[in-house]
Formats: structure tokens, sequence, C-alpha cells
DNA sequence: ATGACGCTGTCACGTCCTTGTCATCCGTGC
DNA sequence: GCACGGATGACAAGGACGTGACAGCGTCAT
């Protein structure tokens, strides 16, 4: 069946990746940048459902449509609650599976604060998560904030002044360091432990994010 | 509010017509064969809940969705009660709403509202049951709204501003602690009993359910 | 009526973390 | 060597959070 919908899919021009069991779906899915996923709900291993939840927990927002055999009410909305985004009942019209693809990737996915990625930094606005690669970094209110600022605006020389408008609640007029001082602590948590060099000081101007 | 929604759905290839207060909504909904209804629970005039009973005795049997702007029990029991098929809480994803719609549709008959489901735990808004795993926990409503809030965002760092406007009728001066005395609470039902952890405090931010 | 009881929101207090400042140290350009 | 901008360790003050106690309120059975 998945290698009928993937034929079919290539045949309308668009790429397509299949994977067999749960496990290898989330694999394939967390390292491709996929626009949407085709899901059974009966899989080897771990069913449709699991895999959508596990899906969406490993940061996979793209839009799933569930495929089921079973027209059973109990399934729509398990696969609804699981995260799915659309549901179709086998057997489908080539055609119809083709319209709900096209609908569902033209609403663009989920509207979720989209987490920011630079380089093999992520922060996600939403569960406040930040990674360095797959390793979790915990950061005080501050800090995320700076991080943030930067994350914002990446590659971009960011003065002092600027970091603090945005990443501060009020404007400091005073001689301060707060900047300096929170920018050593963020390169002590999301560079030094990786060897990295992310934050840079540019003399005179402020500071900038390697992107 | 409505026009957009109706702009949406058109965008989606589907028709749409808006009604601005209960009458119109009444009259509307007998003399065209509607397929769904949303229905805001804040109207001029007779309000959402009285509109969806009157349908009924009108005899329009379409499903009817509602749309909360508060997630207040009260507001969601009278719905059901009042023969709503499901509930929405404002503000909500563009993309659930079609989901939910679509199950709607697709299901001819009624349904309440389907159970969250977060890990072990299990919340069903229809019967205010909630469950981790297989035993029953008890919640008084302040704590039901609360958990609730959390369980539409699993995941998510939620402030405190949030879930005031979420799971508290009305709007609380920032100066009360009213949240984390809660949360408290929800911990020591919820988490405690089975030395779990899934309530999180995000320091200077607000609070996360972990998924 | 009355008392018991549970729910709700407030408050005070203790603990621990965060925050911003300061003094000092370091490297670079003159 | 010297001046300057930046880096860093130490630290005090304040803030954020958790918790127990409590009063007001409504419900319910007596």
């Amino acid at each position: 069946m998945a290698t009928l919908i993937r034929r079919g899919l290539v045949h309308e021009g668009l790429s397509a990746d299949v994977a067999t069991t749960g496990e290898e779906a989330i694999d394939a899915a967390a390292d491709a940048d996929v626009d949407v996923i085709v899901l059974d709900v009966m899989l080897p291993g771990i069913d449709g459902f699991e895999t959508c939840r596990r899906l969406r927990s490993a940061g996979v927002w793209a839009p799933v449509l569930m495929l089921s055999a079973r027209d059973a009410v109990e399934d729509r909305v398990a696969g609804l609650d699981a995260g799915g985004d659309d549901y179709l009942v086998k057997p489908f019209a080539f055609t119809e599976l083709l319209a709900r693809l096209r609908a569902l990737t033209r609403r663009g996915g989920n509207d979720r604060a989209a987490p920011l990625c630079v380089g093999d930094l992520r922060l996600d606005p939403a569960t406040r998560e930040v990674m360095r690669g797959s390793i979790p970094v915990i950061l005080s209110a501050t800090e995320f904030a700076l991080l943030e600022t930067f994350m914002r605006r990446p590659g971009e020389v960011l003065s002092r002044l600027h970091l603090l408008d945005n990443a501060w609640d009020v404007a400091y007029e005073n001689r301060s360091n707060v900047v300096d001082v929170y920018v050593g602590r963020l390169r002590r948590k999301i560079d030094e432990p990786f060897g990295r060099c992310s934050l840079e000081t540019v003399r005179g101007a402020g500071y900038r994010l390697r992107p």
C-alpha cells in the first residue's frame, strides 16, 4: 500500500519517502524536513496513533493524515486526539488523498510558534526548551530572552542597547555591564561545554551569533 | 471573528454563511440545509446556549460546535447540555477548528467531546473524569479546569496570566498567587501519590505539563 | 437553625535562585 | 608602558516559588 501511494505521488511530480514501521517513520521525519505525513493506523510494532503522538513529542509538526481501514468512531477520535490533522478511510480514491494532502500542505502546518534554529542550536519559544544538538540546555529567564534575541537575528551584530531593549523589560540608561555579564553566562552554558564559539564579540559594536 | 472563520473555510473550498445574532442563525439554519454549525457562546441578544436549544427544538439536528472565550467548566457543561456536539476554546488553531468540523461532519451521530490524553493522564471533559493510568483522581472544579488548560497544550510553557484567563472566570490582579497554590494542589493529587513529576515549574515564565 | 465540611482565594514566611553591580583581571592597539 | 574595551569572579539584595494556615462562602445533613 505504501509503495502504491508513493508511486502515485511521484507520478504527480512530488517526492515521497516510505517508512515501514513507526520507529522508522519517526527517525525519518526527525531527520528530513517533511511537508506532510501519511500515516497508516495499522503498523507492525507501535501503531499509527502512538507513532503520531511520538512524532509530535519529537517536535515534528508537519500535518499528519491518518489512514485507517476501520471506520469506527473511536478510531477517528483517537486519530485526531493523537495529533492527526485529517483522517481518511480505506478504501479511498487516490484523487481524494491528493486533494486532502494539498489542503493540508496549503495550510502550512499547525500555527504553533515555530522553534528557532541556528546551526545545531534550537530554541523553542512555546516550550522554552533550548537544545545544543540533542542535549538540552537549562537557561534562566534572562539568559533565555537574550539568546532568543540573538537567534531572531542570526549573524547580525547587535549593540548592547539593542540587546537591552529586547531582552530586558526596561531600558537601562546607566553605564551597566549587565549585557557583558549575561553574554558571558550564556557562553558558559551554550558554548564552553561543547567547545563551540557561537557568540562572538565585535569590539566597539556589540555581539553577534554566528550562523 | 465570524468573518475570519468564514474566509478560512471558503479558502478551504467550503461554503459558509454568517449570522450575527441567535435569531438570525435559527432562521438561516431552518431555511438552508446546513452540514454543521459553529456557534459562539457570546452573542448579542439570546446567547449561544439558548440559540442551540432553540435550534434543536426547531428541528435542526446538524452538529453544533460551540466556541467559547473562556474555558470555564460551567460554560462547557452548559454547552453540552444545550445540545452542542463539541466545543472549542478561544483562542484556537484554525487547523483544530477544521479538524473538529471534519470529525463532526464525518460522523453522523452525536458524540461528546473527546477525552484528552497526555502520557498516562486522561481527562474526559464530558464526564469530568480524570485518570492517572487506571486509577481515578478526584479534582475540584478549579483543579479540573486548570488541568484541562494544561492538557490542551501539553509541553508548552503556560504563563500565570494564560492560566488565569483560561481556568478562572474573571481576570484577577496579577498580584495573586492563586495559580501557584492550585498548581501545588494539583501536584498533590496527580503527581505525588504516583511519584511522578508531570507539572514542571519554569522559573520566570510559568508552568508546563510534561508530555 | 445549626454545625460539619469542602472549596476558594489570600497571606505570611522560609528557601533558594536570579539578578545586577562592582572590583579586578586580561588582551589589544597605540 | 598605558589606556581602553571587554571578561570574570564575588556578592548583596531582591524576587520567585512552595507551603501551611486561615477566613469567607456555599452546601448538605442533622
